[in-house]
DNA sequence: ATGTCGTGCAAAGCACGA
């Protein structure tokens, strides 16, 4: 069984990429990010026609995540429960399913902005929902777990390009990584993908660059997209690996999807 | 400290978020 997360940086706008990566990686589960579209826009039909059930969460413009499997759908969620609002809105940045028998999350963690900000701390109490949810439903669920998608923090200094650009900045700060390592207490492994090279290589395994000042070019990345696995998880998980390829070309998203190849 | 994108509004240019 193959699960990915990708941060697409909008369902519309990438779907032809995103249908040509389906077709050449074939996972079994997608849990997609910052789709941007609205649970009315989102092309259940499409995705129908090529095996997949799914699942979305969106209100337009902004975030939104969801869920593609060809192994099952069940159990869907929507929202974490205890879920910080942001100026007075829920934003659309969780979403669990049991698919194949495994039960996932797919998050897009608020990104922060600026240290010290009101978005920084929203960040911070996003991270104690998640881990809230995660501690319920790891006692509620025996067999293999995930939260995988867009965790906007680093978790080590090799995790990004050059870590003394980062002084003062979000992603790396400690309480960011502190909100991080306390949902892995619960149990759950960063499983890191296969190294292709050493930190600070181009091919070092980042899953975003960004869009601006050439980043991708310059190998300027950072790993911030993530899989939390359980012990269960962790035990079936054969190869974990980012797919460079899909941010090279005309027309990708800003972030590379991360993929699991369990047993 | 920027360089690019994507979205949506009221428009063919900007504001916002990343």
């Amino acid at each position: 069984m193959r699960i990915a997360t990708w941060n697409v940086n909008s369902m519309k706008a990438r779907m032809p990429r995103l249908l040509a990566w389906m077709d050449q990686r074939q996972p079994d589960v997608l849990l997609v990010q910052e789709t941007k579209c609205a649970d009315d826009g989102w092309p259940a039909l499409l995705l129908e026609d090529r095996g997949y059930e799914s699942a979305h969460l969106g209100s337009g413009r902004w975030n939104g995540v969801g869920v593609l499997s060809r192994v099952g759908l069940s159990d869907v969620t929507y929202g974490l429960p205890e879920q910080p609002a942001y100026d007075g809105v829920t934003e659309a940045r969780a979403i669990g399913a049991t698919c194949g028998g495994v039960r996932l999350w797919c998050v897009y963690v608020p990104n922060g902005r600026t240290v010290g900000s009101l978005h920084y701390d929203y960040k911070l109490e996003f991270y104690a929902a998640l881990q809230a949810q995660a501690r319920r439903e790891l006692a509620e669920f025996p067999g293999a777990y995930g939260l995988l998608g867009d965790f906007n923090v680093a978790p080590h200094d090799d995790d990004v390009w050059d870590i003394t650009a980062f002084a003062g900045h979000t992603h790396v700060s400690t309480p960011e990584r502190a909100a991080l390592q306390a949902v892995q207490a619960l149990g759950l492994t960063d499983v890191v993908p296969r190294a292709s090279a050493t930190p600070g290589d181009v091919r070092y395994p980042y899953t975003f660059w960004e869009m601006r000042m050439l980043g991708f070019q310059k190998g300027r990345g950072m790993r911030i997209d993530l899989a939390l696995a359980n012990p269960a998880l962790a035990e079936r998980t054969r190869e974990v690996w980012i797919d460079r390829d899909a941010r090279k070309g005309q027309g990708p998203s800003d972030h590379a999807p991360l993929v699991l190849d369990l047993d």
